[in-house]
DNA sequence: TTGAAAGCGCTAACAG
DNA sequence: CTGTTAGCGCTTTCAA
């Protein structure tokens, strides 16, 4: 039963609790410096007697060092992100430090004021996705005076150091293989990509690889919003009942590809010899269909732990040495619904 | 160009700069007070120009006010949680309050150190899944002295307030429904349910309304980890095997009874009518399978949305009203492999 | 090994 | 409308 006056506790409470002078609770409860064993005992009975809670608000401040990383992400909806955030956390258990989230919905204007709250925040580092930002985002995180990680995408020029993939290169493999595969008709599927950087950048180095073979994406459909698997149906429909010629389908992921191929199942279209398909990311979500989608691996889980071990790295060692660009290899994987040559 | 000596830029400096006292700044970039129209000109331009970035570990201090809402959920690799985020997220926007998400995989040990680490920074609020806690977390909740909401479940007695469904009686309308349509011999498919007290309510729920009616569950099959959509097909498979007169598959969740249908479907099995098929939690992913399954919404969005709501209103005013037990009415939605009745 | 004093950068409270 | 003063609860630094 301790007295509960509703006021936060404070070190003055451990202090006086246990005899022991604010300064030493505090080296008690950060386990820095040398305290007798005996003392060190009697403080953290009281605290834990008391259910003591130390205010990092002050900790930080009168230290300026903050444990927290900021994380920026465009969204939490699509399964890519989680898993980054699940290999960023699992490097940073090993570390005192903690991942902050924040997500930006895919906007610009957004992303600029999470970071803008974030930094508020001092945080030690920043791990933001995406190499594209406004002016005054990439102002701040120049000015943060802290490590800056942008992740997923190589395809440009980092603010101070990037992991990722190159989603050209990415867009170009995958043309190569379908070409080599003997595929002709092609037809695009995917998000809008005004926002999608790394959509559109896909798509960019996948056409450019066709054209070099002098192959054309004969057709193409966009969707925003609504469930993935169903949009992938409707926009499959759509687009054969369009270009009922089409060989192959590119999708600018596997949720809508995975709807494409149900859809493509229950007309009875052999694939993938009438038609093939391929989707991006390879979310383990896809294990389990009754095909298994061409894709490729966007290595989010290494990106996840590389862009942490750097954070951490560099938190630990301002002068610690570090790749301006570390440029991940995604392979692809033929699966079932793409013709092997 | 501004001056760089990469120390981060302090109130003292844009009042420097704008030849405004500190005090003035201060009230200019938080809106707060009257201040001219000139000096708040001088404030702002001189803030922007330096890239003043304010320092809210020291306003959190100086004001003991702290505009975060702790988060504290399972996982982010069920969907279910990210969608009660955005809830809670698109009521925060409208208020100053900003979420802080902590994950905890399940575990009560991680959960305690996740609640320490958020309590630590002093947040408005706190807004936690489940209802089941370490006594060392509730001890902590309870002496926080801030609102705190237990979401997701109503099976129990909250801390301080909950808003979510009863899963006991979720499982128990599943069951009837069931029951109701005609079948008897029935099979459940879920995670290992120890830490999953929401599964574990749910099935608890469903087996004592069966019981009530004189109905058993036959059989049962459990997983952990990997690939729910494949695990899904595996329990089908095996549970199928063992007991082939089994003639309903109730699964703990969606996305497993969504690679059960697939199963099914694959071996032609008729589906409602030799076996019915349920999952739960109405994942909008679903949306865009051969069948609709028939399943039960578990309200995340609305639960979402209205924690949130209470810890707004009860951090503007902490004398606010609020339910201590908001019980939302999730609905079965019996889709396409649930035999009407 | 322990303690006392002096801030960290900001805001509450008050005075002009 | 603007400025001054005194902290917020810790940690750094220095002295004992």
């Amino acid at each position: 039963m301790t007295a509960n006056d509703n006021r936060p506790l404070t070190l003055r409470d451990v202090s006086e609790a246990s005899g022991v002078s604010e300064m030493t609770v505090s080296r008690v409860l950060r386990n820095k410096g040398d305290v007798s064993a005996a003392t060190r005992e009697r403080v953290l009975t009281a605290a834990k007697e008391l259910g003591y809670v130390p205010n990092k608000i002050a900790g930080a401040l009168a230290s300026s060092r903050v444990n927290l990383v900021a994380v920026i992400i465009p969204s939490l909806r699509n399964m890519v992100f989680p898993e980054v955030l699940a290999g960023i956390s699992r490097v940073l258990e090993d570390t005192d430090l903690q991942p902050v989230v924040g997500v930006t919905d895919y906007l610009p204007e957004k992303e600029e004021r999470v970071l803008y709250e974030m930094l508020s925040w001092r945080p030690s580092g920043v791990i933001i996705a995406g190499l594209e930002h406004s002016d005054a985002s990439k102002a701040m995180l120049k000015s943060a005076g802290i490590p800056v990680v942008e992740i997923m995408d190589t395809d440009g020029t980092p603010i101070d150091c990037s992991v990722g993939i190159s989603h050209r290169r990415a867009g170009r493999q995958m043309a190569e293989a379908i070409v080599k595969a003997g595929y002709e008709r092609i037809g695009f599927l995917g998000t809008k990509m005004p926002l999608d950087h790394r959509a559109r950048k896909r798509f960019e180095g996948f056409t450019e690889a066709l054209a070099k073979r002098g192959v054309e994406v004969v057709d193409q459909e966009f969707y925003s919003g609504g469930s993935a698997l169903k949009k992938g149906r409707e926009l499959t429909k759509a687009l054969l009942e369009r270009d009922p010629d089409l060989d192959f389908l590119y999708y600018s992921n596997d949720m809508i590809a995975a709807g494409g191929l149900l859809y493509l199942l229950e007309q009875q279209i052999d694939i993938p010899g009438r038609i093939g398909l391929a989707g991006f990311n390879d979310v383990e979500l896809l294990d389990g269909l009754p095909r298994r989608l061409a894709t490729m691996d966007s290595c989010r889980n290494e990106i996840g732990t590389k862009a942490a071990q750097i954070i951490a790295s560099r938190v630990a060692d301002p002068n610690a040495a570090y790749e301006e660009v570390t440029e991940l290899s995604p392979t692809i994987d033929v699966g079932d619904t793409l013709k092997r040559w």
